[in-house]
Formats: C-alpha cells, sequence, structure tokens
DNA sequence: ATGTCAAGAAAATCTTGA
C-alpha cells in the first residue's frame, strides 16, 4: 500500500500538476494539505475523474486538508483538532481506510516569532500531541501525516544557522516535535534513511530548488505495528520541478499492508 | 530586507500568508 503526503498549495491553482501526479505516481492513498479553496470549491469531479474518492475540509483562502483514496472506502472519523472550539482553521482530517487510522494534518506555519501566531502553532503542537496519546492507546495502526511545518534536526535544512530563528525551526518547535515522537511515533524518512539530506521543500524564492536550498517539513509518523511493514518512503522530488508546482514535493510510504474493509 | 507564488477584494493593482 502506497501512502502520500502533498502540500499542494492551491488545489485549483495546481490541479494539473496534482492530476498528473497521482497519474505517474497512483498512490493508494494521499492526504493534501493548502487547498485554498472554499468547501465548494473543490475539484471533486476532476478527482474522481482520476480514480480517487475523497473528502475534504476546505476553507476560503487559505488551510484546507483533504483524503484521496484510490477506490478504498473512507470512513470519516473527525475534521476537527479537539481542545480548542474557538479554533476555525482547515488543518485536520481523521479517517479509516483500509484499516489504517489516516491522520491528515496541516501544523500551523507560526512565523512571524515570537507572536501570536506563533503562539497558535506551539498550541496546536499541545493539541495534536493530546490527540496523538488517545490514537496510540486505541491499539489500531495509525499514521500521522501531512505537513509538520517543523524541520526536526539540522540535517533536515540546508542552512541550520540561518533559521535558528524562524518559527519551522526553532528550539521550542523542535522540542514539541520530539516530545511528540518520544510517545512512541517512528519518523518514516529517518527511520530508513537515518543519515542521508532528503527534503521536501524548496522555496519559490532565488531559485531554492535550483540550488537544493530546501527543507524536510512533511512526515509520516508511524505507530508502532507499521514500523515492520515499512519497506520504503520517498520524495518525488521531480514533481517540485514541473511548470506551476508547489513549493513542497510529494512523499510517500510503501507499507506491506493488506487492506481490511474494503 | 530580500525574493516568488496564489487567492481575494475589487476593478489594476494591492494585501495577506506562506
Amino acid at each position: 500500500m502506497k501512502i502520500a503526503t502533498y502540500n499542494v498549495n492551491g488545489v485549483n491553482g495546481r490541479l494539473p500538476v496534482l492530476l498528473r501526479w497521482l497519474d505517474e505516481a497512483k498512490p493508494d492513498i494521499v492526504c493534501l494539505q493548502e487547498l485554498k479553496a472554499p468547501q465548494e470549491k473543490f475539484p471533486e469531479e476532476a478527482i474522481l475523474a482520476a480514480g480517487y474518492n475523497a473528502i475534504w475540509h476546505g476553507q476560503k483562502s487559505w488551510n484546507g486538508v483533504a483524503i484521496l483514496t484510490r477506490g478504498l472506502e473512507i470512513k470519516e472519523v473527525g475534521r476537527a483538532l479537539p481542545g480548542d472550539p474557538e479554533d476555525v482553521q482547515s488543518r485536520y482530517l481523521e479517517a479509516l481506510v483500509g484499516g489504517i487510522l489516516i491522520c491528515c494534518l496541516y501544523l500551523p506555519n507560526g512565523n512571524p516569532s515570537p507572536g501570536p501566531k506563533f503562539d497558535y502553532k506551539l498550541k496546536w503542537f499541545d493539541r495534536l500531541a493530546k490527540r496523538a496519546k488517545v490514537l496510540l492507546d486505541f491499539k489500531t495502526p495509525v499514521i500521522l501525516l501531512g505537513d509538520f511545518n517543523v524541520m526536526p534536526t539540522e540535517l533536515d535544512v540546508y542552512k541550520p544557522e540561518r533559521w535558528v530563528k524562524d518559527a519551522l525551526f526553532r528550539p521550542e518547535t523542535r522540542e514539541a516535535f520530539h516530545k511528540l515522537l518520544s510517545q512512541g511515533w517512528t519518523d518514516a524518512i529517518r527511520h530508513l534513511y537515518p543519515e542521508d539530506v532528503i527534503y521536501t521543500f524548496w522555496d519559490y524564492f532565488r531559485d531554492a530548488y535550483g540550488r537544493n536550498a530546501g527543507l524536510r517539513i512533511d512526515h509520516f509518523l508511524l505507530s508502532e505495528e507499521l514500523v515492520d511493514k515499512l519497506k520504503d518512503a520517498q520524495v518525488d522530488k521531480h514533481v517540485r520541478g514541473w511548470e506551476k508546482s508547489s513549493d513542497h514535493a510529494p512523499v510517500w510510504i510503501e507499507l506491506d499492508h493488506k487492506i481490511k474493509d474494503k
């Protein structure tokens, strides 16, 4: 089973790129972030025509998350991260697919920091950690995947010294990520490639992609029972080089997992 | 501070978030 995450940076503006990649990569499950489209403007017909089922949680202008599957049934569990009823941002979508609990997330960017946006990021992180703990106790295979807006270590940044004051790399942010991991989650890419330089995002500025000035901020956190089933994990880096591409590349893992409840 | 994108408000460009 191939499971992917892709911050599309505008699902309508990047639709040709998304469809081209779906056709090429043929993932079984895909989590999308940054739809940048209200609920009613999600390109449902094009996604269905491409052979995918979808659930999505849109929002005007910003944010927005979706889960797509190639023929698999999607049983939605929730579309709000618990812990703050005042939070109206569409950043979380949880669903049961093929016997795996899929948690699609778009963690707040948090810049500029310090400031209210950074406070919101850390609070969101706390809420995620609380939810993650509950999910581990379910004893069901779970994956937390998406755009975490965190570079976990210096290996994940092209020039770490330039990013220490950025919300994506501040000590508090990295600490929150490692605290989450310590609940018992496994960072799939680092598990398979502990020492390789792997990026999932390249800024639009200053030819960052051409210079490979990237960041690793899109992650898969696996619950324990999935770790031994992890066969591969890759970034479809070439997609970032396509015309009208997102600033992120799609990332995927391959699991040796038997599909239940199709 | 800079650089590059997309969406939205409003009617060509500007603002905002990333």
